[in-house]
Parts: C-alpha cells; structure tokens; sequence
RNA sequence: GGGCGCUUAGCUCAGCUGGGAGAGCGUCUGCCCUACAAGCAGAAUGUCAGCGGUUCGAACCCGUUAGCGCCCACCA
C-alpha cells in the first residue's frame, strides 16, 4: 500500500513557493487548450469584456497590471460559473503619441523630420515599428496570466476596425453631425496640430497681470487702461470692451483708442461678457487669439487678426516683432510699452494656463479649418441611458461625473494634423469644389468627373476608441459575434479616462447600436508610489510590473493589486505589501505540501468515518466563504472577497484545521479516521483553490494538478457552489468555544512563559450545552493549548485552587500551575479584563433597560443583546470569584 | 467658480444596506513543535478630524467647520 501509485501523490512540491517554476509553463498550457478562447454558444449566457487597448507605443506599468488584474478577475469567475465568456484584446495606434515618438526616433537615428520623408515613407516607419514593438505590451500582458481571447486580437487601425471608422464618419457627416469649419481651436505649437479640449490640460503658472494705458483717439493725454495677461496679442486687438453697466465708461463707448505701438485706430464697445470687478473693467479685445474674444468678434463684426501664426511665432500682422516666438514677443512689448510710458503695474496673477497633453508645451487658441462632431444631438441618447440606469457606474459616484461632463460638452474637434490614424474620409473636387465623405477610396468627383484630392489630416485617436466595443466584433456587418457578446457586460478601466473614452463609446453605442456598450462601467484608480505620487517617467519613481512578477511572481502581484483597498480609490505601490502577500502564496503552497504529504495511501472511494466537529466546522466555514466570495464579486468588491479567502485559508483551514487533523492525517487513529480527514482536507483546499483561482491563476493551477482532480485545468472547473446541507451553526458554535479555551489556554501559557515544550494540566469547567461536545473533543485542547492533563468538570463544579483562570463564552479555563503563580500580576490581568467587561456589561444593560430600544429595535437585535448580557454576567461573576480567591492567597 | 473624494492603531488601508472598532506591516514577549522562520503562539496601541442634528442606538445617515487631495470651468 505503501508504494501503491497514486496518480496524484506522486507530484513533487519544492519547499519553497517558486512561481518562476510554474507561471510560463500554465500559460502556454491554457494557450495551447484554447482555454481562453470563445466561440458564440447561444444556449449559454454571454459576458463580455472589450479590453481598453494598450497603445502600441506603451510598456506595460503599474496600472494595466491594475485594470487587467481587475478584469481577467470577472473573466475567470465567470468562465467558471460556466457563461459563454468572451475578453475580447487588442491595442491602439495612438496617433499622437506613435507619431511623436517615429518622430523622435527618425530625428535622433538619421536627423530626418516626417516632411523629409514624406507622407508615405513616413507611413512606412511607423507600420514597421508597430510591427517591432507593437506585440511588446501584449507579451507583457500574457505575464501578468491574463486570459484574452488571443485569436481575436484587434488593432484599432485593422481593416475592420478601419472599416467601422469610415461608416461611422460618413454616417456622421450624412446626418449633418459631422462638419468642417474654421474657427479658434487648441493649437499645439510643437506637435504642430489641432487638440480637442480634453486633451488641454489646466495647470496654474504664476502669471502676470499687466495694466496698461491705451490712449483716447483726439484726445491727447487721455487714456483708458486695460488689463491684460497676455501683453503679446496687443498687436492683434481690435476693440477695447466695456460692460454697458459700467458707469465708469460710459461715455467711451462709441469713442476710438490708438492702439499703443501699433498706432492703429480700434473702437471702444460695450458688451456684457466684460467683468465690471476684474482689473480695470476694460478689456482688450484679439478675436484672433482668445476664444472669448472671438465670440464678442463675431458678436460685434470685429475684425479679426492674425499676429501669432501657427508654428508659435509672430506673424508679419505684428510689425516689428515678426519671427519672435510669442514669449519673447511678450518680454519685449512689455519693455517697449514701459518705455512709452505706457504701462501703469504689474500684478502677481496665477491663472489656468491650457498645457498639450502630450507634449507639455502651452496650447495655443488660434483658428483654423478643422472637423467638429456635433454633440448636442448625440447626448442626449448618452445621458439618458445612464439616467434610466442601462449603464451603472461603479462605484456610482462617477455617474456624477459623467452627467456633469456631458452637459457642458462644446462640439469634438476631431481632425488632427498628423499623419499616423485614420485619414479623414473626405475628398475635395480640384474642379467643382465638390466635398465628398466616402466610405469607399474614389479618384474622380462623382459630379463633374473631375480631379479630387483626400483631407490631409487624420482622425483623432479617441474616434476609433469610441467604437471599440462593436467594431471589435465586425461591425458594421451583422455578425453572429456582435448579436451574440453585444452590449458587453462590464467596462474596467480608470476614472482618468471616463471623458476620454467611457462618455464617447457611450455615445456612439446608443447612436449606432441604438444600445448601451456595456451594462456596467467599473472604475478603478491610480497606482501611486509610496509616498503618494503619481508614477511618471521624469520622476522616475515608476516600478515596473515586469520586475515585480520576475521576483515575486504574477499571482503575488495581481493579488496585492487588488486587496486593501476599495474600487474608485486610488493605491498605494508597497514593497512590504508585496512581501507579504508572497508570504501569504508560500504559506498556500506549504499548506499544499503538508497535504501531499499526508497523501499516502489516499483512496477516493475509501470507507470514511463519520465527521468529526472540526469536519463538520471547516466545511461549514468554506460554505460561507463560498457564500461571501461570491456576493463580493457580483458587487465589485473585489478586495473584500481577496481578503475573505486570504482569512479562510490562512486563519481557518490553516491555523485550525489542519492543526486538528494532524493526529488523524498521521495515522494515530484508525484507517477510516485517516480517509475522512485526507477527503475533508482535499476538499476544502480544492474548493479554497478555485474561489482564488481568478486572483492567484498560476499557483492554484499548479497546486489544482498537484491534488486529485476532475478536470484538465481548475481554470474550467466550476465554480463553488455552496452546499446548505453542510452549514452547521451548532457546530461552529462548538468549535467556538473551544478554540476560545484554546486561547485562554494559550494565552495565560504566555503569561508565565510556559515553553511548548513543558505541557501543563488544565481544568475547563462547561456550561452544559456545551459539555458533552467538549468532552468528545478534548483531544483538540490537549493538542492545541498543550495539555498534559485534562479535566473536563460540570458548571457549578469546585474550581481549582492555585491555579490562573481564563473565562470564556461557556468555558471557564482553570491552569493550576503550582507556585507558579505570582498573585499580583494575575490580579492585574484579572481586573483589567474585568474592567473591559465591566463595559460591555454596562452599555448593553443599559439597551436593555432602555424603553425605546426594546420597542423599537428588531426582535433578534434584542435577543443578541440579552444573550449578551448572560454572557457577561456570567463571566463578571467569575473573574470576581477569582479575584476574591486570590485575595485569600496572599 | 462648480463638483468629488479623503481624514479610523506608529505606517498603509479595510470596515458593504446604522446594532459588541479590524487587517497587513512595524513594535514587544516566547518558540527552529516532523507544511511553512516567507513560520508558530501571545501582547500592546484608537475621543473612528471637530461641532451640531436625526435615531432606542452613529465610524457609518443629515448639516456644518477645518485640513489634505483630485476633477471640471472661455472671466481678460
């Protein structure tokens, strides 16, 4: 029987967790098994996931760890609860960003620029390092056990994809949703195109605000004067506004200034936007350079012009500071209106200032030609599905967000001046002017016949983001995917990104798929460093995944990810967390080894004894956590149900139970004794196995294969299921109370230093509910708290003499330690506990006397107090026994 | 100018629909006991930011104040 060969004991542990030993080689197996691949079963319930696509040029950081821990999490619970579940991957071209950095590289490998390439030889660059490097985040994914339907892989700029983007701009420009127009946008002045405003951001720079006099036409020496934080634009003004409240200046109105330094004649109007209270009350009007003042331009048929041009310096309009860049334009009209005489103070004045979110430098407002998607139309749809609760954000404080967001949202810029995307589908008849939106290439103008030429510029990336969800799975055909997986089920991803993505893919999913894109959106937040700060590349305070799964393997970093703390709330990256959640997959995998251990002779279908109280107590335990785990995942709460596992495993199964089963593992008691412990332990490490599985993916593989199994991988096994036949309150009551002697016990071995190795007598005397349970299961005391001898006496029994006194829910531990008690300090210990007692026993009595709780509160409320309050009279009276028993000692 | 979040043990954070304050790390004590020293057993530590209210009962709900942080916003 001895070497009998068991197929599953056979299976070697090392003594140590080493998850570099086993993460690839579970990998390749699920990859190899097809495991994460989904086909369309009708018959089973679809859930879905659509992976916010890494870009191309991204290397995997802390936060993809987060967000795709977080959904391989939902797409591993669900393929085992046995739903058709599809994560559907992919990346993005990112436009922008993949530009700037072919650019960078072209400049510093060859001192090329894009326009010496040209269009399409540029082109050529940028396919060929997405081709290089575009796989690399990808094959970062696989490490971190994500399980993306992989022969499904999708890339934003693929033929359909592509396909989706036409239909959608097309469709769009039909509808009159898409137009082309001139007006002031976000300009970058480095990356050399037009920016959405979201893609602007707000940072206060310690700004200036300067006052100056601009003389009264004919009226020599006489002056209005004008604050301004932006001294550069003066040559562009084209009116000086004032508030028609404003008694101040009323009387201006009508009248004309001379432009200092320019020397140009320009009217002073009245128009409410101008703020009575800030600076002067008068404003200097550049309708070429400042939203605002473009609006009251076209408001007041101003004229409009041009003194900084798109490249960031002064144009020719700006006389003798053509060329100079717009700051140092700004220095040097400054210094030439002081020298006039004409500038009055200079005020400290911090204010917004727009910053390119790509490249950092300060956005210029400037007009030019671009394409706008119409949004007030298309809103509407989007906040109402989420009003009516189609879409739920969770945690639902983002709904706020959202709704707010959409309500002020001004028209999508969504034309870039960049070449790497997808170029806007218009075409420009040479001969009638014909504008043609074509879903198709075309070479002649289908009204004249004549010449055409395509839009230079390319979409915004966010435009191909948007219709991620359906052009993922074929749209715009009518495929069996998209009728099938379609709206998805959940949307991870952070709150960084809600207006960016979340709102458009709304939008667009009501306006194309009349429908939601997914039933709920789960939002997440930052990984910071340890003191707090965002991870960046210029502080250099990033930690790089790769690094943390090569030294502590993935599972320790998906699981520290996600536990301790809350969804929505940003975290904290700490190296000691990291530690001891490794800590926490060693002591797994030990737990593992011991059980292998005991595997000798393990036979299935072995006649079992019937359970003992600590069967019959772990599995009732594991039917809870089952219980627990699931309800946490169905509301998100991810790190909660981690911690309940973590807490199972670690303080129940492991502390306690395996503890307990030790004697009947090693054979000291009979071979039926042994079989009922081997199934009970397999059991419920299996079952511990799989609620962790979606968490700790590798480790529980490897330690799924090495424990008798049912399936080829635990990753298809099903999800537990708890079992109400084996809840047992009793005996979780039970075993309570013994392991609250055990302490006791324990604890007071503590106290006088008792060595594991000395074994002392002990005496509990048992309320008698509890008296023929605990006399059927002292062996747990004596092996647990150490026992030589054990006394099991009836309430109301003699108490021991000379001996220190422990007093718990039912059992009262007695340890007669001869002469070894020192008096003082178990007084000591007595009255403190005494005290905490005392406390307990004062406010609940207090409930319990109180007219209102007892006819207000619920009945079981009530019951739990007064069981309560026996309780701690019970123990009170027992302690002051003792106290006045030691008295008698000294 | 709006909106949101946070404030709980020395540190980082949990505490889910109100009903006896928790974890990890750190600290202290004792242990290499045949799964695990990446471990075991035990201990200490909290006016749950302040104030007011609702309630029989508040860390939790409402109001308010303070500090910190974030997002949005076209007042030069």
């Amino acid at each position: 029987m001895a070497e009998q060969e068991n197929k599953q004991s056979k299976v070697e542990l090392a003594t140590k967790y080493d998850p570099a030993s086993f993460e690839t080689k579970w990998y390749k197996y699920w990859e190899e098994k097809k495991y994460f691949h989904a086909e369309v079963e009708t018959d089973k319930k679809p859930f879905t996931i659509v992976i916010p696509p890494p870009n191309i040029t991204g290397q995997l950081h802390m936060g993809h760890a987060l967000d795709n821990t977080l959904q391989d999490i939902l797409i591993r619970w669900h393929r085992m609860m046995g739903d058709n579940t599809l994560w559907m991957p992919g990346y993005d071209h990112a436009g922008l960003a993949t530009q700037i950095k072919v650019e960078e590289e072209l400049k510093k490998k060859e001192g090329l620029s894009r326009y010496d390439l040209g269009r399409e030889k540029f082109l050529e660059r940028v396919w060929a390092w997405k081709e290089q490097y575009g796989h690399r985040i990808i094959d970062q994914l696989k490490c971190l056990g994500v399980s993306c339907d992989w022969d499904r892989l999708r890339f934003t700029m693929d033929e359909g994809c592509s396909k989706a983007v036409r239909e959608v701009f097309v469709s769009l420009y039909e509808k009159g949703l898409i137009y082309r127009g001139t007006r002031i946008t976000n300009w970058c002045v480095h990356c050399n195109t037009a920016l959405s405003d979201i893609e602007v951001e707000h940072k206060d720079d310690a700004g200036h605000l300067w006052y100056i006099k601009y003389p009264l036409a004919g009226k020599p020496g006489e002056f209005l004067t004008i604050a301004t934080t932006r001294p550069e634009t003066i040559p562009g003004d084209t009116a000086v506004a004032v508030n028609p409240k404003d008694k101040r200046y009323g009387k201006l109105v009508g009248q004309k200034i001379i432009l200092p330094i320019m020397n140009r004649e320009i009217p002073i109007i009245a128009d409410d936007y101008v703020d009575l209270e800030f600076g002067t009350g008068a404003v200097k009007i550049t309708p070429a350079h400042d939203p605002n003042d473009y609006e009251m331009g076209i408001r007041q048929h101003l004229e409009t012009i041009v003194v900084i041009g798109m490249d960031g310096k002064m144009t020719k309009e700006s006389g003798k500071y053509v060329g100079q860049d717009r700051y140092e334009c700004r220095k040097n009209i400054v210094k030439d209106l002081d020298e006039l005489g004409l500038l009055v103070k200079v005020e400290e004045c911090p204010h917004a200032v727009g910053h390119c979110q790509r490249c950092g430098n300060i956005v210029e407002p400037l007009i030019s030609t671009q394409w706008f998607v119409k949004m007030q139309p298309l809103v509407k749809a989007a906040v109402d599905c989420v009003n009516e609760g189609k879409t739920k954000f969770v945690p639902e404080r983002f709904t706020k967000n959202y709704l707010g967001w959409m309500e002020q949202m001004h028209d999508w810029c969504i034309s870039r001046q960049i070449w790497w995307g997808h170029r806007i589908p218009v075409w420009y008849c040479d001969d009638c002017g014909e504008v043609i939106a074509s879903r198709t290439d075309i070479t002649k103008c289908p009204k004249c016949g004549g010449h055409v030429h395509q839009d230079e510029d390319a979409l915004d990336t966010w435009f191909s983001s948007a219709l991620w969800p359906f052009s993922t799975m074929g749209w715009p055909d009518k495929t069996p995917l998209l009728k099938h997986f379609y709206p998805t089920s959940v949307l991870v991803t952070g709150y960084d990104i809600i207006f960016f993505w979340v709102a458009r893919m709304i939008i667009m999913g009501e306006e194309f798929m009349k429908e939601v894109p997914f039933d709920k959106v789960f939002i997440h937040g930052l990984v910071r460093d340890e003191q707090g700060r965002k991870m960046s590349k210029s502080l250099g305070n990033g930690i790089d995944p790769l690094e943390v799964v090569k030294k502590y393997g993935a599972d320790t970093l998906r699981f520290m990810l996600i536990t301790g703390n809350t969804p929505g709330n940003d975290m904290r990256f700490y190296w000691n967390r990291i530690e001891s959640v490794r800590n926490f997959a060693n002591k797994i995998w030990n737990a593992t080894r011991f059980a292998l251990m005991n595997m000798d002779g393990y036979d299935p279908k072995a006649e079992c004894a019937p359970y003992t109280l600590a069967d019959e107590w772990i599995l009732s335990r594991l039917q809870t956590a089952i219980t627990d785990v699931t309800s946490l995942l169905e509301r998100f709460e991810l790190g909660e149900a981690g911690r309940v596992i973590y807490d199972f495993i670690w303080n129940e199964l492991c502390d306690w139970y395996i503890e307990i089963a030790k004697p009947r593992l090693y054979g000291k008691e009979t071979p039926a004794a042994k079989a009922t412990a081997q199934h009970v332990l397999l059991t419920v490490l299996t079952g511990a196995m799989k609620l962790l599985h979606p968490y700790m993916p590798f480790i529980t593989e490897e330690i799924y294969h090495a424990l008798p199994h049912d399936c080829d991988s635990i990753m298809i096994s099903p999800w537990p299921k708890a079992d109400a036949k084996l809840v047992n309150k009793q005996s979780e009551n039970a075993m309570n109370a013994i392991m609250e002697a055990i302490k006791g016990i324990r604890n007071m071995r503590a106290e006088v230093n008792a060595v594991p190795s000395r074994k002392v007598p002990a005496t509990l005397i048992v309320v008698p509910e509890l008296l023929e349970v605990v006399k059927n299961n002292a062996a747990y005391v004596e092996l647990l708290g150490n026992v030589s001898e054990l006394t099991i006496l009836p309430a109301g029994s003699a108490k021991p003499e000379n001996a220190m006194a422990s007093v718990n829910t039912g059992v009262e531990v007695y340890l007669p330690l001869k002469g070894l008690i020192d008096v003082a300090a178990e007084t000591a210990r007595l009255n403190k506990e005494l005290a905490t007692l005392d406390k307990d026993f004062k406010r609940t009595s207090g409930k319990l006397h109180n007219q209102g709780f007892l006819a207000k509160a619920p009945a079981e409320v009530v019951t739990k107090e007064q069981e309560k309050l026996t309780e701690f009279t019970t123990k009170i009276q027992a302690i002051k026994e003792r106290l006045t028993y030691l008295q008698t000692l000294k």
